[in-house]
DNA sequence: ACTCGTACATCCACCGGCGA
DNA sequence: TCGCCGGTGGATGTACGAGT
């Protein structure tokens, strides 16, 4: 059994629309493929339902009566109101029980993700939710190649076909401990640590990238005590007193608040603050329960802004 | 004017899915 | 399980146009 594009609800509203557009119910029939005596009597009851000729039949062609066309007037608006409610009803089920893919990186995947789903699960508790850790133009050529909905980086530009949703400037600084020297400066620069035990990220990571840049350009020698690619381990080990490492407040928001690591930005020209995007692949493409998580992200990404 | 082929709407019997 | 509803295919009646 083929169903009409509406279903039950107006199915009778289409074959009646389609009848009076084309003026044959044979040709009607083939237009919605469905034999046309389906058709025939759908009409038939329509005109019992409203006690009134809808059609004159006249040589072989359907004209349509003064009932008729003050039903083709209304047919049209009540066909375009349920097309609009099903579009509601679809974005409402997307938000009741939908799904969201997320590539972010690593920093975000530990602060500014979580922080933001269990405001999201609060509202829309069985939106279901993925999220992959990768770099930063992974993360971004991941949307642009539509293998998720959104995606949030650091310094990296936003592929052809994708739409930035929300940025900010996070200046870089130094994770001390509370006891160390320049805990309670409220600003620093890259040399005063050449005497000191450093974690460092590597190359792979943007962050890695930036410092190394900056470094090489003012001829400090620093001493690394290690290099790694995991946000994690830098602020554990910094934790732990074995050095200390920099990067931007975002992925250490715990240590910060609770006080295991301090945050002294940098003054140093050379060390220019990191760009946090959110991107998608635009807003167009987005579905209901990706669209309300970008809303929040957006918001607390534009909240970090020149932090 | 008549016949014939074609196109169309309608009627009827039957089938299958769905909900009470 | 049964009734309702909407589907299909075949039969039938009607109208039209072309050919004779």
């Amino acid at each position: 059994m083929i169903l009409p594009r509406h279903g039950l609800i107006s199915s009778r509203l289409h074959y009646f629309q389609t009848v009076a557009r084309l003026g044959s119910i044979r040709r009607a029939a083939q237009a919605l493929n469905v034999a046309p005596s389906a058709i025939s009597r759908t009409i038939q009851h329509l005109e019992q339902e409203l006690g009134a000729p809808l059609f004159e039949r006249a040589r072989q062609r359907l004209k349509l009566t003064s009932a008729g066309e003050i039903l083709v007037y209304h047919a049209g608006a009540s066909v375009a109101e349920l097309d609009r409610a099903r579009a509601f009803i679809d974005d409402l089920q997307g938000l009741r029980r939908g799904s969201v893919s997320i590539a972010a990186v690593e920093s975000v995947a530990r602060g500014l993700l979580p922080e933001t789903l269990s405001r999201f699960w609060s509202r829309y508790p069985d939106v279901a939710v993925q999220v992959t850790t990768t770099g930063s133009q992974q993360a971004f050529e991941a949307v642009a190649r539509g293998e998720c909905d959104l995606a949030i980086a650091f310094d990296a530009r936003p592929p052809k076909g994708t739409q930035r949703l929300a940025g900010a400037n996070l200046r870089l600084g130094a994770l001390v401990p509370p006891k160390h020297a320049l805990a309670a400066r409220r600003g620093v620069r890259l040399r005063e640590f050449a005497a000191e035990r450093v974690i460092l990220s590597d190359a792979s990571l943007t962050l890695g990238s930036s410092i190394e840049a900056a470094i090489l350009g003012s001829g400090i020698e620093l001493k690394p005590i290690a290099v790694t690619n995991s946000i994690h381990l830098m602020s554990a080990f910094a934790v732990r007193g074995h050095g200390v490492t920099f990067q931007t407040r975002v992925g250490v928001e715990r240590e910060l608040e609770e006080g295991e690591l301090v945050f002294v930005p940098f003054n140093d020209p050379s060390l220019r603050p990191r760009k946090l995007m959110l991107i998608a692949r635009g807003k167009a493409h987005l579905a209901a329960g990706p669209a309300a998580l970008a809303a929040m992200l957006s918001e607390a990404i534009q909240r970090l802004d020149g932090r």
